[in-house]
DNA sequence: TCCGCGAGTGTACGATCGTACGCATGCCGA
DNA sequence: TCGGCATGCGTACGATCGTACACTCGCGGA
């Protein structure tokens, strides 16, 4: 088939030096020979591994979502009910948004390609759908779509804010997402 | 007269061309060949009037910022109390992430800058004061705060859907995050 | 009238890009 | 043993890039 038989993880180590230069340069920066340099193999190679840049592309953030949703599940997965859940969604926030600036900079590429290119914006609308399901396992439908879209705002705001808020803010916005307004 | 020796308007048709086409091909497609040809001045002008590309990005998107920041006035300007602020942040919502392209790729384009880039960053955080300021007029500071997370993000997400959510859930989470829980 | 000068421009240069393609290399069937 | 061939690589090509810089042109002062 395609992958020869001398090295089968070529393939990848040419996709993770991709997401490194994308995350350090940005995607303006990256070329074939630039990510061909960083995973230690000849030019040659790109056009023999990858059909041109743009799949290449897709195959790297299809593996990168698949990373964030890891995370989440990371997060999400040992909570046990509502109040646990919570606060596992404040710690993810907090996660994503501090110093490890590489998830950011990699999911705000990919939003930048998928609002123009319909090609990526499936693998953005898979994503939130997995998402979603992780947060549905603790909280109703409506509520799940509220919640996803409050922690993507609050995880942007706390990364770019000159003076990022606190957990306890984070966690009394999950709070009020979370709560049947006034009335349980 | 513009057409004289002197076109004082010919720096802002540079602008507004560069504007037009990271728009539409993005940021990566932006060279000062493509800039110039869109806004029909020759290509020394670009060096002319630029120090380079940076600085006329930069020049760019503080026009984009302040367009933005207009729409948030349009929208919350009139409303005189919180229950007609929240109607407002949800039709502000829906324009954001509605048809028009436009505002969510040039968004996320910066965005994408800033996450990498300190100098790109200043202009989000004064966007987000500003921004954070408008509804203050409204909601107490943490409320805002919240509030502009989530409003954030619900454009974003909606934008991005395949599915997109009706405008009775942005309002309902919007009236979520701007109600104390449980106890008014 | 005419000359100096600064605003504005056309063009050329070196670098880098994506990609095609001819060639080396070593395994495998005969 | 040995020829054929799939796998993988080095290199060259045409296009495009940012920018520097010599140049034109027309107005204002003398």
């Amino acid at each position: 088939m395609a992958t020869g038989h001398t090295d089968p993880r070529r393939r990848d180590r040419i996709i993770d030096a991709a997401l490194d230069l994308i995350a350090e340069e940005g995607l303006a920066a990256v070329s074939h020979r630039k990510v061909a340099a960083r995973a230690g193999v000849p030019l040659g190679s790109m056009t023999y591994h990858f059909d041109g840049i743009d799949q290449m592309l897709r195959e790297a953030f299809g593996r990168f979502t698949g990373h964030v949703v890891a995370v989440f599940d990371a997060h999400l997965g040992a909570a046990t009910g509502p109040e646990e859940a919570r606060a596992a969604v404040a710690d993810l926030v907090h996660a994503l948004s501090g110093g490890a600036r590489r998830d950011l900079v990699l999911t705000q590429e990919l939003y930048t390609l998928a609002a123009r290119r319909p090609a990526y914006r499936e693998l953005t609308e898979e994503w939130m759908r997995r998402s979603r399901a992780h947060l549905e396992r603790h909280f109703d439908p409506d509520t799940a779509r509220q919640l996803d879209a409050l922690i993507e705002g609050l995880t942007l705001h706390r990364a770019l804010a000159g003076d990022p808020h606190d957990r306890a803010l984070t966690l009394e916005a999950v709070t009020r997402i979370t709560t049947d307004g006034g009335r349980d």
